[in-house]
DNA sequence: TTACTTTTTGAACGGGCGTTCAGATAAATG
DNA sequence: CATTTATCTGAACGCCCGTTCAAAAAGTAA
């Protein structure tokens, strides 16, 4: 059931996807997916926040190592998570105004702890002298953005191979920075 | 109706924003708003394409001048052209997935042409020998979205003012190409 | 097999949806 | 002013919504 929900609502919208469409694409009634979920906002509450969960702990940062190569292992883990999982992505900040508030609150809260990591390997390098940031905050968003947004014109096959993608991204990434 | 049908969309998305409540912010009855829409669809096409449109009026290039001006005239233009629009600008990527097929594809053209001149912007600048990509359709996506992504947490009163992004998001701009 | 638990069905509930349209109302025109 | 045109109302149409629940079915354990 999360799988199908998880699709459609990548595909057409939370709002769009009825109870019954999704019961109909796993093959039983509607009133059966209430075995398995309270209502459909933790649907799509407890799809969001799996997500948010597995980034968090797949994003391993090794504070140790020199700053550019924890920005770089940050560059290639979150092109390489995020291409793994399209729907999982796109309803994690598509489908965010269609949160209770305090649903909004907690995802809201695991994204920003994800951004503080980028952050904080940002101040590191600040520090470290080998980057040069007027401000982390806006960079971290503007990283963020930029990665993220490969997911919205990469698909497998196509001219470039995403190691070839990645290697470019991380090279601008890299610029911006130093 | 138009404005009310963009911030309730933006706010609240398409699927969830009922000809009826449209109707009750505008001060009439649902009805009778179909004598200035022919049905909802269209009403979001005629939102999105008018905002792809204004997009494309407003850009200007000179392409007489070098191309690290012309680079940084698109970024100021384009933060501060979607800073002036937020509702229009969340809406036309946020609801590509409710235009019909035809829809789509005509507000996909607009947004690929808007693509092609910041595209153009970079070749010229690899044939002046002053930027350094490696591939400038990559770089192209990459920027945009980076440059998107300031409408999604900017708000103005807030640590910086417009200018001040708009300056650190150039400089970061700059130094991903060069 | 029997007794018990879990899951699913199918119908129902109250409500909202986009859209249409005849008739009422308002605005513009001569 | 009367007449035409534009606009709006209010009800209706058929349909889909999220959710509930008794009854039926399927699965499990002894």
């Amino acid at each position: 059931m999360r799988e199908t929900a998880l699709r459609l609502f990548a595909q057409k919208g939370y709002a769009a996807v009825s109870m019954r469409a999704i019961a109909a694409e796993v093959g039983v009634q509607a009133g059966a997916l209430y075995s398995y979920t309270p209502d459909k906002q933790s649907l799509l509450f407890d799809l969001m926040e799996s997500h948010m969960s597995e980034l968090l702990a797949a994003g391993k940062d090794d504070t140790s190592l020199p700053a550019q190569e924890r920005l770089q292992a940050f560059v290639a883990f979150h092109i390489a998570f995020h291409h793994a999982r399209p729907d999982a992505v796109f309803i994690a900040y598509m489908e965010l105004r269609n949160l209770e508030p305090a649903n909004f609150a907690r995802i809201e809260a695991l994204r920003r702890s994800y951004e503080d990591r980028l952050e904080e390997i940002l101040r590191a390098g600040v520090a470290e002298g080998v980057f040069s940031v007027a401000d982390t905050k806006i960079a971290t968003l503007a990283i963020i953005a930029m990665l993220t947004g490969v997911n919205t014109w990469f698909r497998a096959g196509g001219r470039l191979s995403i190691e070839e993608v990645t290697a470019q991204y991380w090279e601008m990434v890299r610029r911006a920075v130093t």
